[in-house]
RNA sequence: GGCCCCUUGGUCAAGAGGUUAAGACACCGCCCUUUCACGGCGGAGACACGAGUUCGAUUCUCGUAGGGGUCACCA
């Protein structure tokens, strides 16, 4: 089994476009089989530089790895299709040849002025099949006049074609809906109608799977594989990904590429996940998955047909699951620049480490860091309002005791961790008669100068450190007016 | 507009003639708890509509409606 990816490089990889080469790869790998990168770049219009970059960036980032590709080369190369244009050339000839295919001079004023009318008519085809009827002698004389022109496919003008596809099943369609579409443009350059049918067959591949937007074309491309006598590979064609219920994801509406996800703090991993799951679904619940797994997992009776919405906030939920899965070491790993960037990079290996371990649980995307853990490093202003908690059973005045106790306890003791003073201070609650929640709320208060934290009290003085701590706890002391 | 395709809670979705119509996100409540999270338990919420086939249709057929795609020298 042989699948293939073939992105046209005019711009940054968007989710669909994403999700098209992760199912590709599945497909492909769930069989043993081989995944092939094949670049179109049959439209010298539309070329964007760095695209392909792009293209091989994000793969590698998400380490989907091609079996066969530019650069990487394979048997059936070369593997970007401005490079095998000679290819086309002798194919579309070859159709010519046979009489499945003519040459047409048509000026784009008389196609404009064809479609115009057809269009005013209600027809289907625009095109009137003009230069099919033109004499030999006169396309010879064209031809070496150096005449702009095109190669046209000849389409029957009766019958029907029916093609089978893996997900929607057998299509059928009138045959003289088909125009004689272009296969050769006048710059020499193929159109995809063409350019993706000689590949596909040539470069082996077994499985053809793209978008449905392909689907209305393909008998088109049937009717090439047996101009041919090439036979015709099995088709699986993918539901759009989309934005909202009428618009697909798409970077023109201005949508997050790959790349935008992982710079709002996505995991790469967690972003393939959540897009395997937006058409196909696994036989059992879990969804949670790595990409070997969805190797193991991926079957083709899991793809459905209808369209997705692609959902922020399950992503967002399912970047939380892959991070709280990872050990600490590895989401340090990840958490580390978004640590430094929060407290200015001025804290300890030791003292950002333990912040990983504390907020590791509590975060879904990495950007949401900085802003959480920025109090580590330094105080922030508060009202001290935030003092006065009603669950907690805290108000000013007592905030301004228990501190005090607090305090006290703070400085006398010899073992700094979060552990020791956690026990210590539930004795001391218990000493003063008091909830626990009475001295840990103004303390963690205290010590971090916000309402919500990650971590208690204890657990951000032992990252502190002692000196620190007890210097906001003074200051939380003097605030209260103490 | 012609042709093709799609339609289960707000979202992703399982189910393919007989089910209390799974599960997940989001939402709500409770529990756990040194705040917030995490975790645990529970709740609310769906078969687009109309015919037909059938003892019985979410499931099959046909219509209707809604949505999408496609009709390029773009892919």
């Amino acid at each position: 089994m042989r699948t293939r990816f073939a992105p046209s490089p005019t711009g940054y990889m968007h989710i669909g476009n994403l999700r098209t080469a992760l199912y590709e790869y599945l497909i492909a790998k769930s069989n043993g089989g081989k995944f092939i990168l094949r670049i179109e770049d049959t439209d010298q219009e539309r070329y964007v530089e760095g695209a392909m970059d792009a293209i091989f960036n994000t793969l590698e980032m998400t380490g989907i790895k091609y079996d066969e590709g530019p650069y990487v080369g394979g048997d059936y190369g070369p593997y970007i299709q401005s490079e095998r244009l000679h290819l086309y050339k002798k194919y579309a000839q070859e159709l010519v040849d046979k009489g499945e295919a003519y040459y047409c001079f048509c000026t784009k004023e008389r196609l404009d002025s064809l479609k115009k009318s057809a269009a005013e008519l209600g027809d289907a085809l625009n095109y009137d099949r003009h230069c099919f009827y033109l004499d030999k002698e006169e396309v010879e004389k064209n031809l070496r006049n150096n005449v702009p022109h095109v190669i046209r496919q000849k389409m029957p003008t009766e019958g029907t074609t029916t093609f089978h596809d893996v997900v929607y099943g057998d299509i059928t369609i009138e045959n003289k809906t088909l125009e004689d579409q272009v296969l050769l443009k006048s710059d020499g350059y193929p159109t995809y109608n063409f350019a993706n049918v000689v590949d596909d067959h040539l470069m082996k591949i077994t499985h053809v799977v793209r978008g449905n937007e392909y689907l209305s074309s393909t008998p088109k491309y049937n009717l090439l594989y047996s101009a041919f006598g090439w036979e015709i590979p099995t088709y699986i064609h993918l539901p759009p990904v989309m934005k909202d219920q009428h618009t697909k994801l798409s970077k023109r509406h201005g949508d997050a590429s790959f790349q935008d996800l992982v710079e709002r703090g996505y995991l790469p991993k967690a972003i393939l996940n959540y897009i395997a799951l937006l058409g196909w679904s696994p036989k059992d619940t879990e969804e949670i998955f790595t990409l070997e797994e969805l190797e193991k997992s991926f079957n083709l009776d899991g793809l459905s047909k209808s369209p997705a919405i692609f959902d922020i906030e399950k992503l967002t939920w399912m970047n939380g699951e892959h991070i709280r899965r990872m050990d600490l070491d590895e989401f340090y790993d990840v958490a580390r620049p978004y640590i430094e960037k929060g407290t200015n990079s001025s804290l300890t290996e030791e003292q950002m480490k333990k912040i990983a371990g504390l907020i590791q649980k509590r975060t879904e995307v990495l950007t949401e860091i900085p802003g959480k853990i920025s109090f580590f490093a330094e105080l922030p202003d508060y009202d001290i309002q935030i003092y006065v908690h009603k669950k907690m059973k805290t108000d000013l005045e007592n905030s301004l005791t228990y501190l005090k106790e607090g305090f006290d306890y703070l400085k006398e003791a010899q073992d700094f961790t979060s552990n020791s003073l956690y026990e210590g201070i539930k004795e001391l609650a218990a000493k003063l008669g008091c909830k626990n929640s009475q001295i840990l709320w103004p303390m963690r208060t205290a010590l971090s100068g916000v309402e919500v934290s990650p971590g208690g009290a204890t657990e951000i003085a032992e990252i502190l450190g002692k000196e620190e701590s007890l210097k906001r706890m003074e200051y939380g002391i003097s605030k209260l007016g103490g």
